[in-house]
DNA sequence: CTGAAAGCGCTTACAG
DNA sequence: CTGAAAGCGCTTACAG
């Protein structure tokens, strides 16, 4: 028994001649090794939890495509929890991760409550936090700079001769993407001796329909915008869809630079310009920080870049 | 000991009393169940297992989506396992679910290989089929009728006076999703009379770019085409880029229906004619169906449907 | 190098 | 209604 729990988990102890009869024996009677025994008896499950807001994004699925890959790679398994952005669901998850004894967990996305942190101090399982942080709870996170994104991304349209720039954001609320990128946009305009006015900042939900909402909001407001910066592709192209038809040419009549550059940017009509984040690498970084155990403190600033693409247009 | 296993589960044998006692230490005493030594004593694991060739795609997004939320509601964990269309991860990934002792596996728009049915059976879970069959196999499956499916969006350009129409499909190996569209699209031509031109299809991947190319290749050999079936909105998305490359307007000069109404559907400009699959619906009712091994032969197949929006245009 | 023993934390008959 | 016992299939000291 124990020298073929040796061989199976190829430790030392034993010669030769019996693996091969081991072995043998194990291929006779077709044995699988049962993960959930091994699991109860040395407290390992080879698996972590992912608890993100929804799977069905662009975004999102990324991300988790990069978790995923990740994880094999290091053996282990991942289980998905779409919470819907649902504090109950978010809660039943937790509790579920935690009696399956998963290794660690991975948090996209939300916002940290406090009766969240609760339940995962008491699971005791490593947690990174993904596209989100946590100001009161030092876990560790991976994300790009966010104020800094947006600041760069304004600054571009700025340099482009842009001066009458609205913004499609994200809720006010949202502390991780949606005030830090209103931040950089207002420190950029002032950073140029723009005013900032509050009327040129329309809030969305980064989906679709909330940036085709946006644009129509900002044209009633002032028809003379000239550009956009929009805070996620999905938005952007909603605006997109709403200059044309307002019938405006893009980027000859409206310059539009969205954010993430997931493959929607790639796949509009023209092209979008827009801010570039390795979504694909933060799921890796993140799953392989996690998998490491590397402690705390080992936050992440991803890079991230503008990819000129053809919607901006230089005045 | 017993009794308390009792009260945790629910079941009866015990007095109001006692409950009460055990209820309030296990509060005291923050005690949590442990899954893992459960699972093991009554080989139950409550997670199954969802093997698909990429999560990033929006229909794969969307259909894990529905899958992982009829699981919760059953009270099931979903382990995602994304082979990349690779046989050896597959082969890697069944034998890790095999050995976690999955209570059921989903597996998803891949062919069903030999060699993964020899593990599947081994491992003694229930399988179902998703967005794909298997003609050796009588595994259960849950999908739409792609050759009726394609058939009835071709005979909708017809009615709309569309006499030369090109076929921008999957490979034609694919007896999936590729084949029977493909089939579809011949009987309805040949149903109309209108003689089929093997030069008239074109032979993509599913994607955004084989989409272009294929519309590129189609132009080439004959540019008096004034439609365009195509076997997934990504690549329609494609042959819109490549139409509005050429300045063909859609859908003056050039109608276009596509195939899955993801949400990239809505987002296009303009927005997408296409047959719809109820994807989200596919992935909750196969979960349903293997969480509740209703056993074999109750594979469903979901409806389609046209839904227009402004791509099409009437000749 | 090899195997007997205890233990991981539960559940399921079984006896009382 | 309640609890002792065996067992789920492994791993980890420990003795030989």
């Amino acid at each position: 028994m124990a020298t073929v729990s040796r061989i199976l988990n190829d430790l030392t102890g034993y010669s030769e001649g019996t693996r091969q009869r081991v072995e043998k024996v194990m291929k006779d009677l077709d044995y699988s090794p049962n993960a959930i025994a091994r699991g109860l008896a040395n407290k390992q499950t080879s698996t972590i939890g992912v608890l993100l807001p929804s799977v069905s994004s662009r975004f999102a699925a990324k991300l988790l495509q990069g978790i995923e890959t990740a994880s094999h790679s290091l053996k282990h398994s991942v289980i998905v929890c779409n919470t819907h952005s649902n504090g109950e669901r978010t809660m039943e998850y937790l509790q579920v991760l935690k009696e399956k004894r998963i290794e660690g967990l991975i948090f996209i996305s939300e916002w940290l409550k406090d009766e969240y942190v609760e339940v995962i101090k008491k699971m005791g399982a490593p947690v990174v936090l993904v596209s989100t942080m946590s100001p009161k709870y030092r876990f560790p996170y991976v994300k790009v700079d966010d104020k800094q994104a947006a600041y760069d991304a304004v600054c571009y349209l700025i340099k482009k001769g842009h001066r009458k720039i609205g913004l499609i954001s994200g809720s006010r609320y949202d502390q991780i993407a949606g005030l830090p990128r209103i931040e950089g946009y207002k420190a950029a305009l002032t950073e140029y001796g723009i005013p900032v006015k509050e009327e040129l900042i329309a809030y969305g939900d980064f989906h679709f329909k909330s940036g085709a909402a946006g644009c129509e909001e900002l044209f009633e407001r002032d028809p003379d915008l000239t550009a956009f910066f929009v805070t996620s592709d999905e938005m952007a192209i909603g605006a997109i869809s709403c200059a044309y038809r307002r019938g405006k040419r893009i980027p000859e009549d409206l310059s539009i630079i969205g954010f993430d550059d997931t493959e929607d940017a790639e796949m509009t009509v023209p092209p979008l310009t827009t801010v570039h984040q390795p979504v694909e690498d933060i799921g890796k970084i993140a799953a392989e920080l996690l998998i490491h155990k590397r402690g705390f403190d080992e936050s992440v600033i991803m890079p991230h870049r503008i990819v000129e693409r053809e919607t901006v247009g230089t005045l």
